[in-house]
DNA sequence: ACCTGAACACCGTTCAAGT
DNA sequence: ACCTGAACACCGTTCAAGT
């Protein structure tokens, strides 16, 4: 009836990982990760301090799988690299972003604050000044980010998106033609589109805004 | 003792705004906003359906406040002016944009959809087809929500921000300039940093963008 | 028509008690 | 050292009952 081995904080972390996996943010409470670890939801705080604490664990943890940057490489390949593997990693936990821009987790390990040093140093490699650097990597940033909580959410696939192929028939009826011309045009489109290859599509634009803001320094 | 008049719909919108702007997303719950309203939470329920039906009209108001574009402007002057006001618009009530990018809030109101309907049509006249204006539209809203959120957050104005000088200390003394060398040199400028001003470059970078794509077609 | 009380099924977290 | 039971102060929502 005892368990083997004892609890442990990457024990909690693992499960904590597969729970936000399965069924989301909201799905991921102290009690429900309790339950899957066998265990009374008050065990969890020998462990970790608090829920902020796993959730600042699942960044870390997420956060430290992006790859070095490859230094040969010229700055805006090297941001443009970086950019992709984020999105790509937080897309796979969506739960991370998610915390992140809720303020419910906060990366703080080396592990975790090296990819965004690896892009600060691209982008001080373009000629930005400390100040062009912030808003640079605000830009980018936002992009990643945005991108990532748009794709989730009935917005830019607005009212009812991809996932939900019969209430987008119904919105296609609600939107009024004579009313919202435009947007309605547009929904024919949003069913078919790739995140990824719209965040793509995007972070060129970006990118390209930066080198050419960087070729006037 | 009993209520001059009885609770509406409107009454519980502008209860719901207040709270939500001095307690944040997180403070507003239907108990909390029953009592500001001097009334059992249940009684809300006549005359909302359930909380996200608040949460829709508050960002249904909000994105009713957008000024429609002077369609003498170029595309990209509508573009700029119509993301600007949003963003401002939004940043005024933070609860929207979080509501929104969790999934909690999604206006539906033909006034709500209208500043959309109109940032479309000038992507269109830009010469994007439909699939071009689906990722232009998404690349504009993902820096308006993006800089957005992140600007509340402990992250682009990293691990404390101007909100908190002395946490900021802390992380100061934390970051060693010896394994994260860019990322501390950076921190000395996060303090300093308007978020409007740093979203209107951001935003400048991304019109760019998409005005050096619109001459390629 | 509108509001309330009691209840259901949840939260995160604390604290004394058990082994 | 690690875990549990009971409790505190919350959630959103339902439903029968009151006026």
């Amino acid at each position: 009836m005892a368990r083997r081995e004892p609890l442990t904080r990457e024990k909690i972390l693992d499960a904590a990982l597969e729970i936000a996996g399965a069924e989301g943010l909201d799905g991921l409470s102290m009690r429900r990760l309790a339950k899957a670890l066998g265990v009374e939801a008050m065990a969890l705080y020998n462990h970790v301090a608090n829920k902020a604490e796993i959730l600042d664990g699942l960044a870390d943890r997420v956060f430290a799988q992006v790859p070095r940057a490859d230094p040969g490489q010229e700055w805006h390949e090297r941001v443009r690299t970086m950019a992709h593997a984020m999105y790509r990693l937080l897309s796979k936990h969506p739960v991370v972003p998610r915390a992140v821009v809720t303020d419910q987790a906060n990366p703080r390990t080396l592990a975790a604050l090296r990819p965004i040093d690896d892009m600060v140093g691209a982008l001080f490699e373009a000629g930005f000044d400390d100040n062009g650097v912030r808003r640079a990597l605000g830009t980018v940033n936002s992009v990643i980010y945005g991108s990532l909580v748009l794709s989730t959410v009935g917005f830019d696939r607005p009212l009812g998106g991809s996932a939900d192929p019969e209430q987008l028939d119904v919105i296609i009826r609600t939107v009024n033609p004579e009313t919202l011309p435009h947007f309605s045009r547009l929904l024919k489109v949003l069913p078919g589109s790739d995140p990824e290859q719209d965040f793509s599509w995007a972070l060129d634009r970006v990118i390209g805004g930066l080198i050419a803001e960087s070729e006037r320094l």
